[in-house]
DNA sequence: TTGGTAACGTAATAACATTACACCCAATCA
DNA sequence: TGATTGGGTGTAATGTTATTACGTTACCAA
C-alpha cells in the first residue's frame, strides 16, 4: 500500500524537535535523537524492541530495554511521539504541540497509520465528561479497519480482523 | 470512589448471554460461563492472568494462559466483553449488541471504569473515514483522567498520570 | 457408530515492560 | 577549583502479557 492519506506523512522534523526542546529547557540527547530518527525512518508504528534493535544498529553496541523505553518516555512526555495502544507500538506525532485529539486510523491489512484531527471530538468528550464530573486527561482514539488501497485488493476480506503484514513489524490484536 | 456513574454498572447478565448464544447457534460452554461470571464479579477491568487465577479458584485446578485467552476471545467476538487497551484488561460490555461506539472513561486514581455511549462520535468517524476511503471496523475510544469522586480527594493531584490503586488489580501506562 | 470439527489441556516460548542499582557527566555553587 | 547534586545512561534481573504448537476430549451430524 502507500503512505498517502488524510495528512502528510509526518510534519515532525528533528530540527523542530531540537528547537522545541531548547525552548522548553530540556535535553535532546544523542540517544533521544537517535530514537526519534529511528522512528521517523520506519513507515509505521514501531515496537519498543524494534526500536531497541534499530538503536543497536545505529550505536554499534547492544542496548537494554530500559534505554529504549526511557527514550520513548521522554519523546511521549513532550508530544513528539504517540503510543498506539492497539499495536503496542509508537509513531512520531504529526502535531507535537496540538492540544486537540489525535485520532488514528489503522489498517489491519497493511499496517498503514493515518493520524487525523477530528474537531468536534474534543467538544463531545468534554461535554459528556462534564455531565458526571470527570476530568479528562489523555485521550486515545484508534479506529481499526481497511485502508482505501487495501480495499482494492482481493485479499482484504473484511473490515475486521486481518493481520497486518506489510509496512510494519507489528502484529495485531484485531 | 464509588460505582456510580453515567450508566448502570453492568446491564449484562449471564441469562441474557445464554439466550443470545442460543439464538446465534454458538456454544456458551461451562468455561466461557465461568469466565464471564468471574469478570462480572470484579468491579473493573480484569487482566487475563487475574481471570486465569479466578478460573483456577472456581475450577479447583490449574489452567493455562490459552484457556483464559480463548474464553476472552470468544466473549469479545460476541460483544459480551470489551478489551480496555490502555489497561491490558477486560470488562463485561454494557451494550452487547449495540453497534454504536462504546467510549470508556477511566479513572487513573481509583481505576473506576465508565462506559458511555457517545452519539455523534459514530457519525464523525464515518464522515472522516469516507473522505479517504477508509473502512472502519473496531473502534477504540478510551479517555483517561480523574473521576468526580477522586477529585474530592486531596490525593488527586493532576488530570494526568496517577497510578490506579484501588478497585482494580491493574496498573497503568499513564 | 463413525467421522469431522470445535473446544480444551499443557508445555514451551515469544513479546512487551519494569525494577533496582551502579556509573557517568554536566551544571551549580561553596 | 573541588564538591555536590541531579538527570541521564548501562546492565542484569525479573515481571507481565500473549501466542504457538500439538495432543486430547467432547459434541454433533451423517
Ligand atoms: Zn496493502
Ligand atoms: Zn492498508
Ligand atoms: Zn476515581
Ligand atoms: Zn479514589
Amino acid at each position: 500500500m502507500s503512505g498517502s492519506g488524510p495528512s502528510p506523512a509526518y510534519t515532525l522534523s528533528i530540527e523542530s524537535v531540537e528547537r522545541i526542546c531548547a525552548e522548553r529547557g530540556v535535553r535532546f540527547t544523542a540517544l533521544r535523537r537517535l530514537a526519534l530518527e529511528a522512528l521517523l525512518e520506519f513507515n509505521g508504528p514501531v515496537g519498543a524492541y524494534d526500536l531497541l534493535r534499530a538503536l543497536e544498529r545505529k550505536l554499534g553496541k547492544s542496548v537494554g530495554p530500559p534505554t529504549a523505553y526511557r527514550a520513548l518516555e521522554f519523546l511521549q512526555e513532550h508530544g513528539f511521539v504517540t503510543r498506539i495502544e492497539t499495536r503496542n507500538a509508537f509513531v512520531p506525532s504529526s502535531h507535537p504541540d496540538d492540544p486537540g485529539v489525535g485520532a488514528f486510523f489503522l489498517c489491519n491489512h497493511c499496517g498503514a497509520t493515518f493520524e487525523v484531527d477530528l474537531p468536534g471530538l474534543e467538544a463531545e468528550f468534554a461535554r459528556r465528561a462534564e455531565t458526571f464530573g470527570f476530568r479528562v486527561g489523555r485521550r486515545v482514539v484508534e479506529l481499526q479497519g481497511i485502508c482505501a488501497d487495501c480495499q482494492h485488493t482481493a485479499a482484504a476480506v473484511e473490515g475486521q480482523g486481518q493481520a497486518a503484514k506489510a509496512m510494519t513489524t507489528k502484529g495485531s490484536r484485531g
